[in-house]
Formats: C-alpha cells, sequence, structure tokens
DNA sequence: ACTGAAACTTAGCCCCGGCTAACTTAAGAC
DNA sequence: GTCTTAAGTTAGCCGGGGCTAAGTTTCAGT
C-alpha cells in the first residue's frame, strides 16, 4: 500500500519538467503566457459576476437588460454568457427571470469587485484621472497576482515603499 | 445656410446618447468594456511582434519553432497566427523560411517591448519578486494607457509621488 | 547520394464571445 | 380584455485562437 503511494509522488515530482526553481536566470517564458491565457479564460465571468452583483445591490434584481447596457454587448451576446455561467455553477436563472447568483458566483463576485476596487484605487493614488483609472482597472484587474494585489494594497494602506 | 450648419450640430449632439462629459460623476460602464476587448484584439500581434524582435535580435532569425517554445503552443497554432500577422501587414514569411518584421511590425514591437519593460520595471520597484514581476506584466501591459505608463515612467525616473 | 529527424504545412476540429434576424413572452396602458 | 412594447429567446453566422493528426520539406550526418 505505501508503495503504492511512494510511486504516486515520485510521479508528481517526474511530472513537473525541470523545475525551474533553481534556475540560472533565465525566464521561463511559456509558463508566462500560459497565465495570461488562464487569466483571460475567467475574466467575462469575473466581470459578470461583479456587474450582477451591483445590479442586485442595486436594484434588488438583475434582468439581462441590465447587462446589456452595462457591457454594451447584445442580448443575445448577454444570453450566451449567462448560459456558460449556469453551466460553470455560477448563477442560476429561469426563462424571463431574473440572474441570480450562487454561493459560488457570489463568493467570485466578492473577490473581483475587491480586486477591481484595489487596483482602481491605486492607480489613482499613482495620479491617473478617474476616467484612466476606471478604464485601465478594468483590463488590469484580470493580470494581477495576489502578490502584486498585497503590494498594491500596501501603498494604499501604509503609503510608498522605500 | 448658416441654418444648415446648426440644424447638422443639433443631430449630431441629439445622437449621442447622454453626452457624458459635463458628467454628473456617474461611469459610462458600456465604453470601458469595449477599451479592455479592444485590448485583447491587438493583444497577440504585440506578444508575437515583440518575440519575434526578441529573436532576430538573440539569433539574428526567428524560425516558427522559436514561437513554438516561446508561447507553449503547437506548431499549428504559430503558423495561424502568422498568417493573421501577414495578412495585417506586421510580418513577411515565404514557405519554410524565417519570419520577417515588416517596418510596421518593427515599429509595433519597438513600442510593445518599451512599454513592456516600463511596466516589468515598475512592479519590482512595486516590490513584487522577479517572477511575479515578469508574469504579471504579460498580461497588465496591454491594458496600460498612455497615461498610465507615463505615470510609471516618472515613479522609474523620478521616485513616488507626494 | 541516402536517409532520418526536425521543421514546417495543411486539414479539420473545438470553444469562446461577438453579431443579426426572427420569433415569443410578459406586463402595462388603455 | 386587448394591444403595444420592452424584454427575452433561439437559430445561425463569424473570426480568434487553441488543438490533433497526417503529410511535406529541408538539412545534417553518414
Ligand atoms: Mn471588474
Ligand atoms: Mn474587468
Ligand atoms: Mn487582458
Ligand atoms: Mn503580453
Amino acid at each position: 500500500m505505501a508503495g503504492g503511494i511512494l510511486l504516486r509522488l515520485q510521479f508528481k515530482l517526474g511530472d513537473e519538467p525541470p523545475p525551474s526553481l533553481p534556475s540560472d536566470g533565465r525566464k521561463l517564458p511559456s509558463k508566462i503566457h500560459q497565465r495570461t491565457r488562464s487569466d483571460h479564460a475567467s475574466e467575462v465571468a469575473e466581470d459578470y459576476v461583479e456587474a450582477i452583483a451591483d445590479a442586485i445591490d442595486q436594484h434588488g434584481v438583475c434582468r439581462a437588460v441590465d447587462l446589456v447596457k452595462h457591457f454594451a454587448v447584445t442580448h443575445a451576446t448577454v444570453n450566451n454568457t449567462i448560459k456558460r455561467l449556469e453551466r460553470d455553477g455560477l448563477v442560476t436563472t429561469a426563462p424571463y427571470q431574473p440572474v441570480e447568483l450562487t454561493a459560488a458566483g457570489s463568493r467570485l463576485a466578492s473577490q473581483s469587485r475587491r480586486r477591481h476596487e484595489v487596483v482602481e484605487a491605486f492607480l489613482k493614488k499613482l495620479g491617473v484621472s478617474d476616467q484612466t483609472a476606471a478604464i485601465d482597472s478594468e483590463g488590469i484587474e484580470h493580470h494581477v497576482s495576489k502578490e502584486t494585489l498585497g503590494a498594491m494594497k500596501r501603498v494604499l494602506e501604509q503609503g510608498w515603499p522605500e
């Protein structure tokens, strides 16, 4: 039995290609772009649950037409996207009814909103206009790692480094 | 005659939904997301010309296989992408030959590289690890406006604000 | 000159996230 | 109660950017 477990461990370790950690300083470009692609794969879901949560906070309910206006896309596009969100367990819907967030959707919305707020506030603190901070943060937020988010929070709470 | 011109102006003004400029402080969410989508539309081209320029600088030439390794995608994907770049006037190719940059491609590569460098250096100055700066900047770079890029440059050259 | 391996190409498939057009449903005005 | 209209749905299309599998070309080593 223990042998079986050991075998699994060995396989897992051997699976990691070249450890990359004891690097000679060279970059690992491949992994970098994989992360960017993975960020983009979750981006629409994050923006939608955030918008849905906002609409519910402001109007008590989120209708598809709210998302149509928010994202400046067509009703058909919103419908398709909501179907994917439902498939992925983030929202529930019924025909002609408002969109509801699942527990998972609600959690993702809170996290996304918090991260978005931090990034936007950080850009403002950097000195860019409110308008630019709003625009740039909408894309940047999805590529900000925990570590970078922490650095931005630190600046907001404790001022600039050094 | 003056009446005709006035009419045109009135129509144009009436056409813009609510002007948004003399705003009461409310956001214009739709335009924000349009910008993010437009950023993504040029993202792959920017990363490719940058990678092609790097390969040429380092090996004198850029082969498709270099891009396969750099982006961790298949040869087929690189081929498809290169075709789009050629269609868009950024590269030239011939069968089984290295990829060459057009003047436009070269220009875009320089701009993208410079912007990427600034973003990555800024993140490092913020205090995140080299590895995180490399990863996060790869996605962030495409969403950084001129204004935000300027703010980052200022920090790198003149230190933190306040 | 031959041959095997690496590089490249092509065909065909997939999902995502946009769109238009046509239709259906739900609700409020009357 | 009807009817208008806004909201929602559905079908079908497109391009982007991934993939696999199978075939072709180039080139180095012998
Ligand atoms: Mn957001
Ligand atoms: Mn966003
Ligand atoms: Mn992005
Ligand atoms: Mn990039």
